[in-house]
DNA sequence: CGGCAGCTTGACTACGGTCAATGACCGTGG
DNA sequence: CCACGGTCATTGACCGTAGTCAAGCTGCCG
């Protein structure tokens, strides 16, 4: 095959994703059967569209985002590599929401006619993937009290602390520093707030030194600082399934 | 038993609902293992804590709520009859956030150590599960949309909407109205509003006529006007599997 | 009757939105 | 080579939505 062998997948052995029993590996292999590349600025899955393809983000980042009728998006979280991209579009006849790449990004797909095929066959994988949904749940709520009870200082300690946290799990941290390709406009989006207020939030924190974005990067001096800014307690991420 | 027979069950024949074949509805009365009574303002299920049981509520309304450490809390959404609950006990090891019932509740309730059983004998079911939880994931996107990008009035047009759309589809509407138990006070966490701005902005569609709650009943004369001040063009609800 | 929980209303405040202008950077084409 | 236009970041001035504080009201239960 042309495409990266998931016994040589960096992604899985790391300590965020539960790891592959033999057999899962066995039939992941078989169930992967390519890759897609999406140039950045490209859409992954399309609100409202089916789609043939399930997806797990093997390289890059991008958005999962909603529009409304009178054209505010919504950006509902961020995607990462290990991301699991395509569920409702299976499940629920069509896609809820766009996933849009910010990065060029590269993704490992799945047949979408042979899910049925893997609850059958492949119940362990069957019960992780609905782990996932679960933990992607549990994501949301988590944004859903963020939007709802903290104040925009709050918000953006919040995110760019998970964001860090997220990117440093899959190895993506050199240093106290990460890569953070998101325009303002994008984390605007996500927290609710609007592009100047945003602004000006990051540029407080920067000023206080609680987290440098600035250049695509985002420098966090001090995490325990950051996290009492934002009002988390628990830095610890949530172990997950991959596919 | 002294419980109600699933094939009784008044909720699972409902249009909002996938019909059960006449295996699942085979597997699914020996997989239920009685009904749980919950008391107005008990607690289903605690935040941080593991369960035994899964539920799918059989009657009554209550609140998933998160704490922030400072006391704060966000309402994640409402539990109504037909929704499955204690998916993340059995998934992450413990609840991500607290089930209180604000009316007394009725809970079927299954048993945790059996659900592996059901994704490795009943495929089906285990996809509807998965499905379930894709739905789920659905509204969190939506209310994280509302949260973000919708004003006070906005947020309480589509919250009323959606709750007498909802309430509407297993069958407790009467005519124009609907039973709403929640305290304003529920409301306002819901929505991330105060209480005080809670108040006024159900005064004022009450004023406005697009929104009557009062006295625990929530009246909408006018599903299309109340639609438009929420800002929804789609008025059907997602029909989605019931365990 | 008193106390409590929940709802209502008014006065004041402030956080965050809007508007507008400017700056930094970059790719393209004259 | 540099001018131009586009995108994104930044900053200041002003405004409005929603938060806070405080008081009073209603209904219910002991």
């Amino acid at each position: 095959m042309s495409f990266l062998d998931c016994v040589n997948c960096p992604l899985r052995i790391k300590p965020l994703f539960v790891p592959f029993t033999d057999e899962e590996l066995r039939f992941m292999r078989s169930f992967k059967i390519g890759e897609v590349d999406v140039p950045a600025g490209g859409t992954v899955v399309n609100e409202g569209e089916q789609t043939d393809h399930l997806f797990t983000v093997l390289q890059g980042m991008g958005t999962r985002s909603v529009l409304l009728e009178d054209g505010r998006r919504q950006v509902i979280n961020f995607v990462f590599p290990g991301d699991f991209v395509g569920l409702q579009a299976t499940l629920m006849g069509e896609m809820k929401h766009t996933v849009r790449a910010i990065t060029p990004m590269r993704l490992c797909s799945f047949a979408r006619k042979r899910l049925w095929e893997m609850f059958r066959d492949q119940p362990a994988r069957a019960y992780d993937l609905t782990w996932i949904a679960a933990v992607e749940e549990h994501f949301l709520g988590e944004n859903i009290a963020t939007l709802g009870q903290r104040d925009a200082t709050e918000r953006m300690s919040w995110a760019l602390l998970r964001i860090w946290r997220r990117l440093q799990a899959v190895g993506l941290v050199r240093g106290t520093t990460v890569p953070l390709p998101f325009r303002q406009q994008d984390v605007a989006d996500a927290l609710g707030l609007s592009l100047v207020h945003t602004n000006k939030t990051v540029a407080r924190l920067r000023r206080d030194g609680l987290a440098i974005w600035s250049g695509g990067q985002l420098t966090v001096p001090d995490l325990e600082r950051l996290a009492r800014a934002a009002g988390i307690e628990n830095l610890r991420e949530v172990v997950r399934p991959i596919l």
